[in-house]
DNA sequence: CTGATACCCTACCGCTGAGGTAGGCTTTAA
DNA sequence: TTAAAGCCTACCTCAGCGGTAGGGTATCAG
């Protein structure tokens, strides 16, 4: 297993508000209870969701979680990042905000790190199928509400 | 970090065997050294290594480990698999040997997974991009022995 | 104004697996 | 026969995952 059930769980969260329309806030526990998971736990998840942007709140009484943009602007590369952190198929590999891949192994010039190409690789091809993914398309063709009423 | 280092240290030594050109076998102490990693540990990591069928050991004195194919013939989807386990992004999919893909929370039969559209495209993604590399592919242009003397 | 609702924040906790160590046994070349 | 190497089992420590607890704060209904 790559990705904890943090992605696992937040994924769910977001689909499930995208099902619902976005037209008035749903309540935390009302996805927890849908989806089977740990409503406490939940609040972790979601509480990054929102930090990164993807989410908005609405406090107090009829409160709850909405989209913060349409399904199709939001990609899985967004939600797994928000939930899990900087996507590195290993320790090694990080790709520093300017976007420059470098390795741990490598502060030694003489010495580069073999493996790098093969990391390098594996991450891209991982980032790019998040980056295709958008929200939009993993919503089920059968609604639990009508999507447009 | 998704893979462990595990993945990371076996990548490293089989490079290393490749790198040396296989004509007889390589003590694990001498890559250990070689590379900076702790030997007991390794032994552990070739031992999956050596059960994979990937690389074949000589035991007792001038003994070592040795590539059990060409490089070219060896994929990095096997080294990645026989060190980490199967390639499964998170640990509701997982590919049966016939396959097919399974998603633990579909047992209900109602209740389809939404989100595994998402997290098949990502680990086809892995293991393709881990299937295209070979080994031959990662051993650097100036080898520590001539490739072919 | 007073609950009730629901988000928000901090702290804690058990357990698993990663990463590594230790030590003894077996095989083989010199 | 001895040293070099692989082989095997057991053990240890620790971070982080998955989850719980509980109080605080904003908001709405009546």
């Amino acid at each position: 297993m790559m990705f904890s059930t943090k992605a696992e769980y937040g994924v769910r969260v977001m689909v499930d508000l995208a099902r619902r329309g976005g037209a008035e806030p749903v309540a935390l526990a009302e996805i927890a209870e849908a989806e089977g998971l740990p409503l406490a736990y939940l609040e972790h998840l979601v509480a990054r969701l929102r930090r990164a942007g993807l989410v908005e709140s609405r406090r107090g009484a009829h409160g709850g979680y909405l989209l913060a943009r349409e399904p199709a602007q939001i990609t899985m590369a967004e939600v797994v990042e928000a939930l899990e952190g900087r996507i590195a198929p290993i320790e090694c590999i990080s790709s520093s905000p300017d976007g420059t891949i470098s390795c741990v192994r490598e502060s030694d010039p003489a010495h580069i790190c073999t493996t790098k190409v093969l990391w390098t690789r594996v991450r891209a091809a991982i980032v790019q199928t998040l980056q295709e993914t958008t929200l939009a398309e993993l919503i089920p063709a059968t609604p639990k509400k009508a999507v447009a009423a």
